[in-house]
DNA sequence: ACTATAATACTTGTATACAAGTATACCTAA
DNA sequence: TTAGGTATACTTGTATACAAGTATTATAGT
């Protein structure tokens, strides 16, 4: 079985990290169908690991809503197109929290660092690599929230992340192959929102995070679609 | 060395969630002074257990801010005033968030529910228990947030809950001791919650928390006291 | 055919063992 | 006295072993 978490992103990581990602993302794929029940001993026999880190890995999940743990085994729950609206919602809650702190400090550094995230997504689309884009995307909303210095907002991103991650990576997967024109847009929502930092708009800054959420819409048929190339994929590979 | 956190709310916990409750009220009572390090072999031993439920609860407190994982050993945050402050940031955000979604639900069965909890409250008050109470009040604020069946909210929640649920316990205790007349108080507030979700009507649900967060200003005393109360029992117990 | 009971296989939780790496302390040499 | 290197003790991460409990399955009895 071929991983759907990138290697690369995993340099510090231990075996419980990696299995939590790999398996967070095959979950967010559909690829392990919601409803599915996870054993440690088939886990770690899948991944040719003892049950340690297996454990560890459940264990992440379970507090990312991932899984649900129960008497025997841990029964998958996955996103639905609410939970995926959920998440979207705190995401909205918290960034225009942090907004508000921005508002009061000085945001130069910030935006500075922002404006050169924003180009290293340029390069990233015009060679088409959509783990890096991923990646930079995530960490662009990460340095803002960063930036705020709140412990418990940035504890919330911390829960968040992950999950954000393996769906804005599946979702750009998708995209890089069939909705190329998209990032145009992305990007142009990423300038907004740097504007409204820069210039403490906030009505600006209501709007790219809106436009933004906008672009999302179509994030679970991306999943779909998704899921559709992965499932072909390992079919392919049986046979 | 005597256990902080009440026995019988552990009753369905494993190891691993006991030791984490039970250091956890150490850290916020400031008898384990932050900065301290945290080793597992060396927590294995006081607890008499072995490294397996000692690692889980360290993970448990990484996940919820209060120990941050190093090369080696666990350093103590802890919770200052800052601390506390942000953590009612998000309570903040979170339930006012929450009465939103209220206003759009049928409420009754939930006003219902809250002032049952709110009569059990007063019983509590009435024999002193401040541990009942504690638990009483952290239930009033989560069941209000389950009712508004937001997955990603509740999350947040369940990562907030444990350290409100001691800060709450290690400050009610020292309130029944030497601020009794504050109850009168607190339940006022509660009853003012009550009716803002009943009536929906954001303004008194504003006033309510920001009465409930006023009565939190002298909470970072309330640990102080606290302290000084367990460093004297341990010193007595040291002799 | 169906129910009840017993055996079996699988589950998690905890303890222990081992390996690899890191800090510390001590000892040697200049 | 100080610098450098080595030995030692302690750290986490992972694997394995064991115990207690639960679901399932098979078998026996009616």
């Amino acid at each position: 079985m071929e991983f759907l978490y990138p290697e690369k992103w995993l340099s510090k990581a231990s075996t419980g990290e990696r299995i939590a990602s790999e398996l967070r993302m095959r979950i967010i794929s559909g690829l392990i169908e919601s409803g599915a029940t996870l054993s440690e001993n088939k886990l770690a026999a899948d991944f040719n690991v003892s049950r340690s880190p297996v454990r560890e890995a459940i264990k992440i999940l379970a507090s990312e809503n991932m899984i649900r743990l129960e008497r025997m085994g841990a029964v998958v729950i996955g996103l639905t197109e609410k939970e995926i609206s959920e998440l979207y919602d705190v995401r909205l809650l918290i960034e225009t929290f942090v907004f508000e702190r921005l508002v009061a400090m000085d945001t130069n550094e910030l935006v500075n660092d922002l404006h050169k995230r924003l180009e290293i997504m340029e390069i990233a689309i015009k060679y088409h690599d959509a783990d890096e884009f991923s990646y930079q995307d995530v960490l662009f909303h990460e340095t803002i929230i960063r930036t705020s210095q709140h412990s418990y907002i940035l504890m919330i991103w911390n829960n968040l992340k992950p999950v954000m991650e393996s769906l804005i990576l599946l979702s750009m997967r998708v995209r890089f192959n069939e909705k190329y024109e998209d990032f145009t847009r992305i990007l142009n929502n990423h300038k907004l929102y740097i504007e409204a930092i820069n210039q403490k708009d906030r009505n600006l800054m209501i709007e790219s995070l809106h436009k933004n959420f906008d672009d999302v819409q179509g994030q679970v048929d991306d999943l779909w679609r998704s899921q559709q190339v992965l499932t072909k994929g390992v079919v392919q590979e049986n046979e």
